[in-house]
RNA sequence: GUCCCCAUCGUCUAGCGGCCCAGGACGGGGCCCUCUCAAGGCCCAAACAGGGGUUCGAGUCCCCUUGGGGACACCA
């Protein structure tokens, strides 16, 4: 770390869709910078776009937050000194912002129709020219131009941008970046709405809110020469610029759209923070998989959020694209449900079991969370493992009651004698039921597998489960009984085919 | 079309001139363990886009080509 005075950053999603992937990074490393020297990290809604406002989005953005553990401290909710936080809110310091830099020479005031210059724009795209602002109202005088505000006329105010020169433009991670000033062009800074773009809003903002540290989308790189003319035009200290790369497709091919969001919901993920909960996905799991895209970790890359704050140097991040990939966030959050207490994973699973219309009691649930933690990639896993465990009764399939290389006959037999030594046995704590039952196996001249795997289909219904014996005695002597029972009466009524292959 | 950015295994990445005939992770393959499925352990295949420089020495610096990505709104 290059210094390690507190650093504030800020994350400034604009209300216009859902919280996705790469929002939740840019907010991760913004929350990480900020933990890792004492500063703060404020959460800022940019809603100056009042046509693509989209009702319950800044709600969705504060609860994936909150649901990630990378909480903000300060934001709408929040407070904090620097409020309000939704740009709406601050609509007069913009105007009076814009006003300042009109006055000093830096912008000026524009007429132009939307119409005239959609014209204007056509015809530059028609003799293959860079569609730019053709600097009609760049040359008025501060007396006409005050005339016709004082008319009513409408109008924007735009940034002078000079014709000549080239302005060069300092990335953390990218060094320099030259910009010959005659590619760049007269941006909007205030539209006819009285609001600002975000040209104008977040450098106020970034520099009226002290923030020392911006990471933001490589999507703003073009516009990035312009951001730093508007911040000196103003004479501010510039923060320090950090363009994160974007997330790109699984095949590494464009970026992720509208398309591929609906393909990974068809393979059972989501590119939105908000639906991995009910996918089965932990906090710990989704953020140490966005972590690693773009941040360089050379080894042991298993952390939690503390691990992060402890590791995190934000001239690690890659300035380099990165293919989501969907596989490497199943392994990180089989990872980290390993990692959990027993008793906060059965806290977590316990909402999947009840969804799934299980009468849960915890005494039940706490004995066979360890029995199926190893197994589960995602928490909704815990029906296919461990939901048999909570049902009065199970239904094997028949088929699954024979087994390999024997015949229903000779299953049923099995089956029989194995009832026997259980029926006869004190308990069914797994070290007292499994040694009688090794010794039939061996008796009876089969493998392990075989028996076992009548049993297990007998008492827990599925060809697939926790280990037999443990799960034996979480069900209990009775019920194990009575399965084995029904189980032997099933294989009895199937007709005696050749031993199954 | 113009501008900007990026470029190491299929994917995410380590590497900031000699420690690299390139390390880790996911995924893939094999073996071990094993009552199923997992988990775990061991092993294997797999990359410096191409071409020029600079240098005693280049994955590491510079240039070009190629490829990929992004941006060209009174959206952010």
């Amino acid at each position: 770390m290059s210094d390690l005075k507190p650093a504030r950053t800020r994350m400034a999603p604009s209300p216009t869709g859902r919280f996705h992937l790469g929002s939740a990074r840019t907010a991760l490393f913004d929350y990480l910078l900020a933990k890792k020297t004492g500063g703060q990290f404020v959460l800022r809604i940019e809603d100056t776009d009042r046509k693509r406002f989209v009702p319950g989005s800044e709600e969705e953005i504060i609860a994936s937050l909150k649901w990630l553990g990378i909480e903000p401290d300060e934001g709408p909710g929040y407070g904090g000194p620097y409020g309000p936080y939704r740009q709406t809110e601050r609509r007069q310091a913009y105007a009076d912002h814009a006003r300042i830099l009109v006055d000093k020479g830096a912008a000026f005031p524009c007429f132009c129709t939307p119409e005239r210059l959609a014209a204007v724009r056509q015809e530059q795209q028609k003799r293959k020219e860079t569609p730019r602002y053709d600097g009609t109202c760049r040359s008025l005088s501060p007396q006409e131009a005050a005339s016709r505000i004082a008319d009513g006329e409408k109008y924007v105010i735009r940034f002078k941008m000079p014709y000549e020169g080239v302005t060069v433009a300092r990335d953390l991670l990218r060094g320099e970046i030259a910009t010959e000033n005659r590619h760049l062009d007269d941006t909007v800074l205030l539209k006819s709405d009285g609001l600002p773009t975000y040209h104008l809003a977040a450098m106020l903002d970034d520099h009226l809110m002290d923030i020392t540290h911006v990471l933001r989308g490589s999507e703003w790189l073009p516009t990035f020469p312009l951001h730093v003319q508007v911040v000196r035009a103003f004479g501010w200290d510039e923060p320090v610029w950090v363009h994160l790369s974007v997330f790109l497709k699984p095949s590494g091919k464009g970026k992720m759209s509208k398309r591929e969001a609906a393909q990974a919901m068809t393979d059972g993920y989501s590119i939105f923070v908000k639906d991995m909960e009910g996918l089965g996905y932990t906090p710990e799991g989704v953020l140490n998989w966005i972590a690693l895209m773009g941040w360089g970790v050379a080894e042991d890359d298993v952390m939690n959020l503390d691990e992060m704050v402890e590791r995190f140097d934000v001239e690690k991040l890659t300035p380099s694209p990165a293919a989501i990939n969907f596989n490497k966030l199943d392994h990180f959050n089989g990872t980290h449900i390993r990692r959990l207490p027993v008793d906060e994973l059965a806290r977590r699973i316990k909402p999947f079991f009840v969804d799934a219309g299980y009468e849960v009691d915890n005494d039940t649930l706490l004995k066979i969370t360890p029995l199926i933690q190893e197994r589960l990639v995602t928490l909704d896993d815990c029906i296919a493992f461990g939901g048999f465990f909570f049902q009065e009764t199970v239904t094997p399939d028949p088929q699954d009651l024979v087994a390999k290389g024997l015949t229903a006959a000779q299953s049923a037999e099995a089956a029989r004698r194995s009832l026997d030594i259980l029926s006869g046995v004190d308990s069914l704590a797994h070290d007292i039921a499994e040694p009688p039952l090794r010794a039939l196996v061996e008796e009876m001249g089969l493998n392990a597998g075989q028996v076992f795997g009548i049993l297990r289909a007998a008492v827990t219904g599925q060809r697939v489960s926790p280990p037999l014996f443990e799960s034996m005695e979480v069900i209990g002597k009775e019920k194990v009984i009575e399965r084995l029972e029904g189980a032997i009466g099933a294989l009895e009524n199937l007709d005696d085919t050749p031993p199954k292959g």
